[in-house]
RNA sequence: GCGCGAUUAGCUCAGUGGUAGAGCGCUUGCUUCACACGCAAGAAGUCGCAGGUUCGAACCCUGCAUCGCGCACCA
């Protein structure tokens, strides 16, 4: 057997075996399999995206869903690919070429510029897609898809054209949310809200037929005086009736406006007037509409004025506009006052800079099957936690149409010809129209989101479709539960008929010790490549499923990413501990050899395999590692082998003998399950050391001989198993018994500064017989040289002492014995014992307990009362005959 | 303004009616032949506050406070 290292190095396992999965193809889905089908689609990160932590939790549940799948015997497909992601790459990509080469993307023209995006995306493209693979994920590569795949852009076309014709796609002059950076509209859902300090200028409007006399308005955005059309009032505020109808002058860009009565206005803020800009905001645009108003644009799609009237201002950026306009109007007496204020201002996601309300020309669509959609999520779809459902509820309640055209060139261009002779004959179809040379093509392109939407079903062929689609679960961030999941239920319900998955889990979102989110600009996102380079893929795999609370936010710590790759090194090292015992695994374990350590391991393995299993089953992945930490660790290890030391011996020592031969098929029988409970979460170490250990040996290629992920999952032991092995609660509550008079004769130990790693003696004075191999197990436990079995051990006066449900032990110390310490040391005891019963006894001396608390709960605290007040007679006695 | 979540040991978090838990950190001892990425023992908490329900509340109800998130408004 090869020498192992002392810890364990995960660069080499994890290449060796990723490379290995991939060759052998065993992530590869088979529609044609008769096996059930089990299947995820991967939220296709940005072509331009590098990995995060936000990916490594996502993918990691993701991985873990599948590669259990495949070990309850699914076939499974986790269908991955990556998304063209419009705005993004095509800023990555203008900005790189100014920066080479100084020119922008229209110096280039859009078919070169095209060519440049697509030279990019093959080049850099990949990338998370190979840190994905880094990170364990069992995707089936070949079937690897790209949003702007052929097949795809021409899915989405098809959707755009079927939708036109349905009539639930119409062009509109509306407004919308412009981003004067990207040049482009974007939807509702890339706009976020965010608090501003700014300041309120109360502007004076005078009355043309009454110089001298104002209306005092209140405003954030002087700039824009110029495209006033209007003045508006609450219709019921009386201190303005007088003025309605009436014409005031506006004092930038001079020149008569009307002051009118509606009902939008409040007449709460500020002023109780408002200045009707209907160029500039969504509801002066409405309050426009209602009376009638002109729409007088004052900017330009960059965000700068444009006003050839006021050359002051013309020209200048809208915030600088915005400090001129207001010197302007203080220079001329018509600035009242200026006051701090704040106020929510939408930014765009992308370019981050404020959006502008802009009358454009735009494609929108009206959403298909909301109802449906709506129906769906709690019935055919299940939302974890379920608390997202009426997040989901809430918008599709109040849904707005989608604004689904962008000013891009990167992206799916909508297939939409108008004629050159009559701009509004337009031609809607797949194919450009037969005479191309008189129509001229819609120079926009669409939403990302617009081809996001149909990812569960257009990346999959019929085949597979037939096979996989619905899908089972998907897992996604809750911050994207608008831009693509109520999006996706809403196009499957269109084109398939059905919602497209089953399950829907919401992971947390990271934020950093701080408790903020995780951003590039903040710098507080590690590199999820340099924390697997530092503790393994397993290991940040682990440290990070032990906390991710199913569906709170996370706080990283790295010092959990490290307690992962401990718990790495800790599994290593305890199989490591198996294979120097030599030798094959061994087969059947004897039921006539069990110890009580090993009919109290294999209940506990039990257990930890419910557990587990229940845990995974209600997507409770942190339950479920912390459920098998506990498992492998305090109970395993701690416990379990040190107590295995007595019957294995050192390696190569003396002839095996059957004891020890069963204690190594016990063993053998809970890590095999282990490594197949862990290997969800721990891929690569899981399958190194199931081929290590050669529990692969035997087993047919689809059950675990080729790996790991298509052994079986580990099923509870069955009441046949318990019977055969004559495993009984009795035998647990045996080694507890056991374990708790090693703990207590530990603690003595160390009260009196024995270390550890010493051999000392130890008595006995047993109160139940004790059969030679619970002794021999005892002994190493204890580290006692002699261990001594006595029913009528006289210690000398002094010598600590210990109770133990086995009895009484003790630590006889030559010339150490100190009366009054050990009585000290007694009467704390005594007074533990003495606080524990009095409780007790309060409680079973409350009548209204005894008759109304559930008859077991009455009858623990019974058990309990009189097991202190055995203790404590003991105790006492213990301590009077010290004198 | 409406809604959702959080508040438990120094830190990160489990715990959904019956003796307050884990890991890290801390204290002490230990290179004991799987592991110092380790072993052993220990200290450490009026479970955010105030009421209520109950024999019994960290847990259920009501209110409040603080933090975070979403939606709406935002002149």
């Amino acid at each position: 057997m090869a020498e192992i290292p002392k810890a364990y190095e995960p660069p080499a396992v994890e290449a060796k075996w990723y490379a290995r999965w991939l060759a052998d193809g065993v992530f590869t889905a088979d529609p044609a399999s008769p096996k059930p089908a089990y299947s995820i689609v991967i939220p296709p990160p940005n072509v331009t995206g590098v990995l995060t932590l936000g990916h490594v939790l996502n993918n990691t549940i993701q991985d873990i869903l599948a590669r259990r799948a495949r070990m309850l015997g699914k076939e499974v497909l986790w269908l991955p690919g990556v998304d063209h992601a419009g705005i993004a790459t095509q800023t990555v990509v203008e900005r790189k070429i100014r920066k080479e080469e100084g020119k922008s993307r229209r110096d280039l023209g859009r078919e070169e510029f095209l060519r440049r995006v697509w030279e990019w995306k093959e080049k850099h493209g990949g990338i998370i897609i190979e840190q994905l693979k880094r990170l364990g994920c069992s995707c089936d590569w070949s079937r690897e898809r790209f949003t702007m795949d052929a097949g795809y852009s021409q899915a989405v076309d098809r959707t755009f054209v079927d939708l036109y014709r349905k009539g639930l796609i119409y062009r509109g002059k509306r407004m919308v949310n412009w981003d004067p950076v990207a040049l482009t509209a974007l939807s509702d859902e890339e706009v976020i809200p965010t608090p501003q300090k700014s300041a309120l200028y109360y502007v004076r409007y005078e009355l043309v037929d009454e110089p001298g006399k104002f209306i005092e308005v209140a405003t954030t955005r002087p700039e824009t005086i110029m495209a006033d059309v209007g003045l508006a009032v609450h219709p019921d505020d009386e201190r303005y009736r007088t003025s309605l109808g009436k014409k005031v002058w506006r004092p930038v860009d001079r020149a008569e406006i009307p002051v009118l009565g509606d009902d939008a206005i409040d007449p709460e803020f500020g002023t109780g007037v408002l200045k009707v800009t209907p160029a500039h905001d969504k509801v002066d645009f409405e309050i426009g509409q209602r009376h009638g108003l002109p729409v007088i644009d004052v900017l330009h799609p960059n965000g700068k004025i444009n006003c050839p009237n006021v050359p002051e201002l013309d020209g200048l950026d809208r915030f600088a506009a915005r400090k001129k306009a207001a010197e302007m109007l203080a220079e001329s007496g018509l600035l009242a006052k200026e006051e701090p204020h704040e106020s929510t201002v939408g930014f765009s996601e992308r370019a981050g800079v404020p959006i502008e309300p802009r009358l454009s020309e735009q494609w929108f669509l009206k959403y298909p099957r909301v109802e449906q959609a709506r129906a769906a999520v709690g019935s055919k779809i299940n939302f974890r936690p379920e608390r997202w459902e009426s997040v989901y509820q809430h918008w599709l309640e109040n849904i707005q149409d989608w604004c689904i055209s962008r000013q891009l060139w990167w992206g799916h261009r909508i297939p939409v010809w108008y004629s050159n002779d009559d701009p509004a004959r337009l031609h809607v179809d797949l194919e450009p129209p037969a005479d191309p040379e008189n129509w001229t093509q819609d120079p926009d392109v669409l939403d990302t989101w617009f081809s996001s939407w149909l990812w569960p079903f257009e990346t999959m062929d019929d085949t597979t479709r037939a096979k996989f689609y619905p899908t089972s679960d998907l897992v996604t961030a809750p911050d994207i539960i608008f831009f693509w999941v109520a999006r996706m239920i809403m196009a499957g319900l269109e084109y398939t008929g059905q919602a497209p998955f089953e399950n829907v889990f919401f992971t947390g979102l990271i934020r950093d010790g701080q408790g903020r989110k995780m951003s590039k600009s903040l710098g507080n996102s590690p590199d999820p490549l340099d924390l697997i380079a530092k503790y393994g893929a397993d290991g940040l795999r682990f440290g990070l499923m032990r906390i991710a609370p199913s569906g709170q936010d996370i706080r990283f710590d790295e010092k959990q990413i490290e307690e992962g790759r401990n718990f790495a090194n800790k599994l290593w090292n305890a199989t490591r501990f198996r294979q120097m015992h030599g030798g094959e695994p061994e087969g059947e374990i004897n039921p006539a050899l069990l110890t009580s350590d090993d009919k109290w391991i294999l209940l506990r393995l039990d257990d930890a395999i419910r557990a587990v299993t229940q845990a995974l089953e209600e997507y409770n992945f942190s339950e479920a590692a912390q459920a098998l930490y506990r498992f492998f660790w305090s109970e395993y290890c701690d416990w379990y082998l040190e107590a295995s030391k007595a019957s294995i011996g050192l390696p190569g020592e003396g002839e095996p003998d059957a004891r020890k031969t069963n204690t190594l098929a016990v063993i053998d029988f809970v890590l095999s399950h282990t490594l197949r409970l862990f290997h969800p979460f721990m891929p690569f170490i899981t399958e190194e050391l199931w081929h290590g250990l050669g529990f692969n040996a035997d087993l047919p290629d689809d059950q675990g001989a080729q790996t790991i992920q298509f052994a079986r999952w580990p099923q509870p032991l069955d009441d046949a198993f318990k019977q055969h092995y004559r495993l009984a609660p009795n035998d647990e509550k045996f080694a507890n018994a056991k374990y708790e008079v090693v703990t207590a004769a530990r603690r003595l130990r160390r009260e009196f500064n024995i270390a550890s790693n010493k051999r000392v003696r130890f008595v006995l004075s047993p109160s139940r017989a004790l059969p030679e191999e619970e002794i021999a197990s005892l002994q190493i436990l204890l580290n006692a040289e002699p261990f001594e079995l006595s029913e009528k051990y006289e210690p000398p006066k002094g010598t600590p002492t210990a109770l133990t449900p086995l009895g009484q032990i003790f630590l006889p110390l030559e010339g150490l014995i100190d009366l009054e310490a050990e009585k000290i040391r007694l009467g704390k005891e005594i007074a533990k014992i003495e606080a524990e019963l009095m409780t007790v006894r309060k409680k079973l001396a409350n009548e209204n307990f005894v008759t109304n608390a559930p008859a077991p709960v009455v009858a623990e605290h019974r058990q309990r009362e009189s097991d202190f007040a055995q203790q404590l007679v003991q105790l006492e006695s213990m301590c009077d005959s010290l004198g």
